[in-house]
DNA sequence: TCCTCCCTTTTACGCGTGTAAAGAAATGAA
DNA sequence: TTCATTTCTTTACACGCGTAAAAGGGAGGA
């Protein structure tokens, strides 16, 4: 049961009697030798132990074959739900996937794009930290790799593919129906600023103006650079609950994360119920339809998100043309009326 | 600002007057050429965009400086947090980590393996699906790199170093609080039956049999092979609940995603409130303190496995001996009492 | 100024595989 | 059997860099 280990190629030649060019030929398409051959290959295998070199195998090719994917961070589920979307639809090109978190960090980020860069990806696809990714690391990879900016876009890296939601629409379509059953939505927005949170604020803003209605915002102190937007918006709500504030009407959330942290507060303060304080979400986070009251919210429609992205990116390797006009590409929400609002 | 791109070590040797050999040195570490030749090649580089080739590098190196890590589904919180501390760790120590989800699949799991393999990393790190792995991957897998189980172990593969949680400890432990507090547990079990599902049954097993109690398991029916806990869970118990059973009492659930999905249900009922039903988790979600009631569970030490798993295999790496005898590190859990038991 | 020591350059080979070109062998049909 | 065609083998070079050995050069000390 013990397999004979082969180090490599060359000795798998010599071993099965079979030229190195066949075996190579064999190894990237089996139908590529005479079917007698193949079989021969094939039976041979299933006595030693042999996986052509990954590395040795790349080093000579045009193409790598590999993707990179870069996201903020691996425990925000949005960002692994979208990873694993574009998982498999790169599997299914073909493609061997190479995902690093930033866990929250610039230099994190910038660290994964020297990996990319040295990796000679086919292609790259990151979603950025935002107002704090290192624009000097994204242009860098831009200017080398075919590159699709996913979920939040970079300003001042005007140039580039993205993919992601549409926040004006997203944002108008859940205001527009908490102003719709009788609340004007107070707004509380993520901590800390990428693309998005600014977008969806200024969604937010427009449509109140739009309907003659004086916005608020809700924006507490940014603890340092946390993540943890659950706790955030917990603190940050308990502290006006606490003292009366925003106790009734509506509260729009930035995303589920905040939602979820607000909800806790809320129902801690006993303002959930019948008549109670309404709160929304943005996101449609998988456990959002667990919640007590079950979240009210839009889902992003991530799977053509993660189609989009990699539509765009094999589209930049295929032309191998960095000259074209920077395509962007945005989806629309569905809304999601459960409990809570 | 544009700056000339250099496609190879040569190249840049060419257009800097330096060495190849001693610009091969330089990027493996800056301190082994002289000072005011280290200086000279990164002030050359200033103007240069240059990155040696991952592939390239690692080729004819005795050690990759890489490391494989398997993780069963990235949408899943504990494996999400297990998977940054392990990146963060080995971020330190020096290794470039190469993650691969198995999306809930043997196939996918074996094709990481497969991966791995052939990128010839120096160890790898499995946390395994469970019952549905293939035990030929993992066992090939075994013979040819340092590998370490994690959080879950496989029963026929016994000679592999394992890290994990104490089962026994961490179901004793909160069952006992349970006890403690007037209420012997029933337990929902896990869909899937991977290690620590069975090992956590026959942990309540055993505890309620060491108190002369009757075990009371439920299990309901495994809808395919579905990672979705909390929905399974919720159906599960809506079942019961809407035929009054397992309405009072404790309910002790094997991981905090089945109880969350528990937690919804028995809130539909109205169940949940003073001297109503209590549940109880495992695992510590991030979200399990934000949910309502606040869940009642027991958390595991991951950063402790994985500090420890990659001890274990930066053992294996540098020892180089694969004769151990294995070894195996369990941790304990710490109890978690808050609203919801 | 000369010599020693240290760092660099030169030269060369190796890592494991891709790939091209030319000749040899096997296949299939007539 | 013969020929045309396909497929394989042989040979060679390439990928980008690690690394060893020998020779060359510069800086510092006497």
């Amino acid at each position: 049961m013990r397999k004979a280990k082969i180090h490599s190629m060359e000795e798998l030649s010599a071993t099965i009697g079979i030229s190195r060019p066949t075996l190579s030929r064999y190894f990237q398409n089996p139908e590529s030798v005479r079917a007698s051959t193949a079989r021969k290959i094939s039976d041979a295998m299933e006595t030693l132990d042999y996986v052509p070199n990954f590395f040795a195998t790349r080093l000579n090719r045009k193409a790598t074959g590999m993707l990179g994917v870069v996201i903020p961070h691996a425990t925000d589920l949005f960002f692994a739900s979208l990873l694993e979307q574009i998982e498999i639809v790169a599997a299914e090109l073909g493609y061997t996937v190479f995902t690093q978190s930033s866990h929250g960090s610039p230099e994190m980020e910038s660290r994964a794009i020297e990996q990319l860069l040295s990796m000679n990806a086919d292609g790259v696809l990151v979603a950025p930290l935002g107002g704090q990714s290192r624009l000097e690391s994204l242009d860098r990879l831009r200017r080398n790799l075919p590159m699709v900016l996913v979920d939040s876009a970079i300003p001042g890296l005007d140039d580039v593919d993205f993919v992601g939601t549409d926040n004006h629409q997203s944002i108008k379509m859940i205001g527009e129906y908490l102003l719709r059953t009788g609340h004007a939505p107070t707004f509380l927005g993520m901590p800390r600023l990428n693309a998005n949170a600014a977008a969806r604020e200024v969604a937010y803003i427009e449509l109140m103006e739009e309907r003659g209605l004086e916005p608020v915002v809700i924006r507490g102190q940014s603890v340092g650079d946390s993540w943890h937007f659950e706790a955030y918006a917990h603190d940050v709500m308990e502290e006006h609950f606490a003292q009366g504030r925003h106790v009734s009407g509506a509260l729009l959330c930035a995303n589920d994360r905040l939602a979820i942290g607000a909800l806790r507060a809320a129902t801690r303060f006993g303002l959930t119920g019948e008549n109670g304080l309404r709160i929304a979400g943005h996101d449609d986070h998988p456990l959002s339809r667990f919640m007590t009251p079950a979240l009210t919210t839009v889902a992003q429609d991530i799977p053509a998100i993660a189609a989009a992205a990699l539509r765009l990116v094999t589209d930049q390797i295929k032309g191998d043309a960095h000259d074209l006009p920077p395509r962007r590409e945005t989806f629309a929400t569905r809304l999601i009326i459960r409990e809570s609002a």
